[in-house]
DNA sequence: AAACTACTCAACCGCATAGGT
DNA sequence: TACCTATGCGGTTGAGTAGTT
């Protein structure tokens, strides 16, 4: 909607205008084959004459796989008029309550719908009352603040990468239970990638261009993964996430890596 | 139908912070 | 320690759209 672009921001030969379609299917082309590894070096590899900041803005507000669109439901609105009356205008946290809301969904919606309303009702959160993270919510907030509370541990897990949502979005995965949500919580904790997958994807974003080479699989990109995980057998295993275009899917595989051999590597 | 107004929301800006050198 | 770069966040803008006169 911005059309102005200032003649300073013209220099370096940065675009700033409405995304268009062409641009958002190099950025989800390159997205869905590469992964997100590195913003602000995207643009040149994808072919953008965008910044960094701007493709991570078009990613994460429009985008990404499962952003919700279209109206509000009164839930969701319940969830922004308590969750502001006490954090204030911390848009991030506020959105991480509802999935599939993006932070500038939730502040454009405040501002456009629930502002007026919630300083009718005296929702408005003062500033010298602002949250303290460190007490607890009084009773008659607290349910609703503890509503998303397993989906805000998996999303600090998985932090920019996607959601717990989006994780069990997949057509593969069956609807999954509260107790598998924390089963799956308590398998994820404490494990530590080595970054080997990272230091995978650098060598291959490093080399495909030189050596003129293509990855063998390019239609299933691993994602990512955790290591030191086990199954119901105590057998070691490793769960790796996927991309394949449309869907995260989850699995799990033996930790041996001689075990994994789905053409993958 | 035209003019005006209010609203919506995509996108940019500036700042704060974290991490690397 | 200082500096640089990348990222994330909240504030703001303004074109497009819907509603009203």
């Amino acid at each position: 909607m911005r059309m102005k672009s200032p003649k300073s921001d013209m220099k370096k030969g940065i675009k700033k205008a409405p995304w268009c379609v062409e641009e958002d299917q190099k950025l989800i082309s390159y997205i869905n084959r590469y992964g997100i590894w590195n913003w602000s070096h995207m643009p040149r590899f994808a072919g953008l004459s965008r910044s960094g900041k701007s493709c991570r803005l078009r990613w994460m507000n429009y985008l990404r796989p499962n952003l919700k669109r279209g109206k509000f439901s009164k839930e969701e609105e319940e969830i922004i008029l308590v969750s502001h009356s006490h954090l204030g205008n911390r848009w991030s946290i506020i959105a991480s309550r509802l999935p599939g809301r993006s932070d500038n969904d939730v502040k454009n919606y405040w501002h456009s719908h629930l502002k007026k309303r919630a300083s009718k009702q005296n929702l408005v959160c003062e500033k010298t009352e602002q949250i303290d993270m460190t007490s607890s919510p009084t009773s008659d907030t607290e349910s609703v603040l503890n509503i998303q509370q397993p989906a805000d541990h998996m999303n600090d897990y998985f932090e920019s990468t996607f959601t717990f949502e989006e994780h069990y979005s997949s057509s593969n995965c069956s609807a999954i239970t509260t107790d598998q949500q924390f089963e799956f919580q308590d398998n994820c904790y404490n494990t530590v990638s080595p970054g080997t997958i990272d230091d995978l994807q650098c060598f291959w974003d490093l080399l495909c261009p030189v050596e003129n080479l293509e990855l063998r699989n390019n239609h299933l990109d691993l994602f990512s993964s955790a290591y030191g995980l086990h199954d119901s057998n105590n057998e070691s295993v490793t769960s790796c996430s996927f991309y394949n275009s449309n869907n995260y899917i989850s699995r799990k595989v033996p930790s041996d890596p001689n075990g994994f051999d789905d053409g993958l590597f």
